[in-house]
DNA sequence: ACACAAATGATATGTTGTATCTTAACACCT
DNA sequence: AGGTGTTAAGATACAACATATCATTTGTGT
């Protein structure tokens, strides 16, 4: 299971842990990060960028509109506070930033929850694939599809 | 490197195998599949579905809607004729129809190509991350970005 | 207060994907 | 040949996802 330790953070406490490592790279825990990044962990599935768009939206009575949720996601991956599921079109909140993985996604076909699994062995055993190609730069997208245990 | 043999096709050769594949399974070789597939196969990178609609429809003097692009791609995904890049939101032929594995696929970030590595121990040992959370119907997605041999 | 940089907003547009209904092609039967 | 049912493809509209550009606001240092 578990191939180590990690601290997993929930709601005030995730949003803490969040504003400390995106603090820590010179980044500032703007209002409507705070916000965006409130909507995303709030989610028990893959968001959109409308979806949390429309969320934040609604939380403070003022338009956000895509781009901007957009703009702070991609900052938000950069830094490791979230992960975009590539087949999923939406992102996820990491519940344990600071910690670096390459992580691997369950998506189920019917309840649409993503579980998130560390496992690097798996994954340096994809890097390695791609080492062999002569591939640099590498970043996996390790996900699968399929019917999670709830919902068989 | 490859872990067993194949039979890679190239040009004539791989339609012929794509529409014996393709028929084999009840379906029809049309004259519309026939030219997607054959648009398909032509490109050296993945392509989207709109890619193909306009390079069928100026081939034929006749457009060609999206949705019947999209239409016969699933099928061809259905039958292995064709596999989609998830991250890349594209589609690439299958250059050897008729073997089923999970495939892995190298995305360069640079020129776009990607290359389709079968590594069934690497994409067996992704299912079983899958399988030990309880998951059925599993469909890995095994995909790597990054920046290839001739890019770097 | 001023000037500068960073963050966000507004707007438009591009790209990818589906839904619905209609028409065309084809096989099969009498 | 003509009728009927089925499968394939076309037309159209729209939904969902993503980016480009420029304007405005906010914060920071002087």
């Amino acid at each position: 299971m578990g191939k180590h330790d990690h601290h997993e953070h929930h709601g005030e406490s995730l949003a803490d842990a969040a504003r400390a490592n995106l603090e820590k790279s010179g980044e500032k825990w703007t209002e409507t990060r705070a916000a965006i990044f409130e909507a995303l962990s709030g989610f028990s599935r893959p968001a959109s960028a409308y979806d949390i768009a429309e969320l934040v939206s609604a939380a403070r009575g003022k338009r956000v509109a895509p781009n901007s949720v957009y703009r702070i996601l991609d900052l938000f991956v950069a830094k490791n506070l979230a992960m975009r599921v590539e087949s999923a079109n939406a992102y996820i909140a990491n519940s344990h930033p600071g910690c670096e993985h390459d992580c691997i996604f369950l998506v189920c076909d019917t309840c649409g929850e993503a579980t998130h699994v560390d496992d690097d062995p798996v994954s340096q055993q994809v890097r390695n694939v791609a080492l062999e190609q002569g591939f640099n730069s590498i970043r996996p997208v390790i996900e699968v599809r399929g019917v999670c245990q709830k919902c068989s």
